[in-house]
RNA sequence: GGAGACGUCGCAUAGUCCGGUCGAGUGCGCCCGCCUGCUAAGUGGGUAGACAGUUUAUAGCUGUCUCGAGGGUUCAAAUCCCUCCGUCUCCGCCA
């Protein structure tokens, strides 16, 4: 959610944002009007309440004689207070159900416009050029035995999968990777829940335009998490905490998704499934302190491709495809030779104080408490695995294991099965 | 799955039976003073948040709301009723 007062004072500015996104800028008058009518009702309310209160305390003191006509007084006051405390509480929930569909206020520098209009910081290595013709993932792992997406489809159906063997290591091995350089600095490990609580989902923004991705157990009231982003946001919900030095935490969960809308899009292989690992790196901190936290978490980002050996580029995600808390977005994305494109495999987002407002996550500031900032991004996924097999293949389908894995692997080369 | 107990202002607790004098007492902790070679003790005061109004002000003042959450009864709810959430104990069952 957006900060009121910032609607208040500086309306502009955020009808930029949302033109730059290419979201409804009518909501920001409209926004604007419906908290003017808001502040108006609740005086008005709250006058004839303290009104209320104050007679209230005469009838209670009253001696028995005069207590019937005060009691009858009290009954018209009534009535009239539950008529404006209802106007009242109309009022304020057409202004919530407003501010939570604007979308956070960009940063400076975000490109405009839409999906395609990102624009690309560096490029990191060179796009790996085989002298043979290069197998893509799946013809790999198949021929590796180490990913089998048929007997997934098997068990549970398209976009399910197993991997086995070195495949499964080979999984771990990134997981392990990043939860060593996410220790090494300073992050929390931590595991998860992958099932949450409506409000849980809710707070974190994944139930508006994302509600058809995300699978609901009706039975249990529960949604089954997409990303550990989801728990570890809501970790520190309704919760005074103290940012001085950002807290981080690199939490490790299944992630599920169900891909709705994206039917025909990237059906071969471990691209986009419905079920996957992801070690996702979460930070709360001061505000003043978002932008560097951002770009600290982009450089575990590089460090982590870097240390797969993978050729990538770095891309500042357009204003319209930001997502509605984030207000600035980085994606990493990995050469995926057989595709002949960069493919991301990281997302980090700045989701400055606009995650935080609505999970009422704050720290105190001179007696004063304010929403802290939160920040999110990847470190691994079981995507990369795509990006490693297809980059390190050899002419005979083997695999090299970039250096360091090899020790959380056990072995430099995945051979072909015999 | 069955039975029961409980959820109050950082922590611990009083208040709930018998609704108004309770936005809420006490102890501990913490903050600001005083006292005292230092410390401890003693002593006086303060010690939640959100929103609105007033205001140059995020100071002060005023008001409203919040006693796990949401509804209901009532002129009036921490207190009575209902639903939900959570914690604990006992029994049963089980990876």
């Amino acid at each position: 959610m957006i900060d009121i007062n910032l609607l208040r004072e500086n309306p502009e500015l955020i009808k930029a944002s949302q033109t730059a996104r290419g979201a409804d800028v009518s909501l920001v008058d409209k926004a604007i009007e419906a908290d003017k009518t808001r502040r108006a009702k609740q005086s008005e309310f709250e006058s004839l309440r303290a009104e209320q209160n104050a007679h209230g305390k005469l009838v209670a003191q009253a001696p028995k004689e005069q207590k019937q006509e005060l009691v009858a007084q009290a009954k018209e006051l009534s009535t009239k207070v539950k008529q404006l405390e209802a106007e009242a509480d109309k009022a304020a929930e057409l202004v919530s159900e407003l501010m939570m569909k604007i979308d956070n206020v960009i940063l400076d520098g975000v490109p405009p416009g839409g999906e395609d209009d990102f624009v690309v910081i560096k490029e990191v290595g060179q796009k790996t050029d085989f002298s043979f013709e290069p197998k893509d993932h799946l013809e790999l792992g198949e021929l590796l035995d180490i990913i089998d997406t048929e007997r997934g489809a098997k068990v549970s159906g398209a976009r399910f999968y197993f991997l086995k063997g070195a495949g499964a290591q080979l999984e771990l091995a990134i997981m392990n990777m990043g939860l060593n350089l996410a220790v090494e600095n300073g992050f929390t490990p931590a595991i998860t829940p992958t099932l949450v609580r409506p409000e849980t989902m809710a707070g974190t923004g994944f139930l508006g335009e994302h509600s058809s991705e995300v699978y609901y157990l009706e039975n249990d009231e529960l949604y089954l998490t997409g990303t550990s982003e989801v728990a570890l946001a809501g970790l520190h919900a309704d919760e005074i905490i103290d940012p001085e030095q950002p807290i981080r935490y690199a939490g490790w969960s299944t992630c599920y998704r169900r891909e709705a809308g994206s039917h025909g899009k990237d059906t071969r292989g471990i691209l986009r499934v419905h079920q996957f690992n992801k070690l996702e790196m979460f930070s709360y901190c001061h505000p003043d302190q978002a932008e560097q936290e951002h770009e600290r978490l982009l450089g575990w980002q590089e460090q982590m491709l870097q240390a797969c050996e993978l050729p990538y580029r770095v891309i500042d995600v357009a204003a319209g495809d930001l997502g509605s808390s984030a207000a600035k977005k980085y994606d990493v994305e990995a050469w995926v030779p057989t595709q002949g494109k960069y493919r991301e495999l990281t997302s980090t987002s700045n989701c400055t104080t606009f995650q935080a407002r609505r999970l009422n996550t704050r720290f105190k500031t001179d007696g004063k408490t304010q929403p802290v900032a939160t920040l999110n991004g990847t470190l691994a996924t079981t995507r990369w695995l795509v990006a490693i097999l297809e980059n390190h293949q050899r002419e005979d389908g083997s695999v090299y294991i970039p250096k360091a894995l090899q020790p959380f692997v056990g072995k430099e080369i995945i051979e072909p099965k015999g």
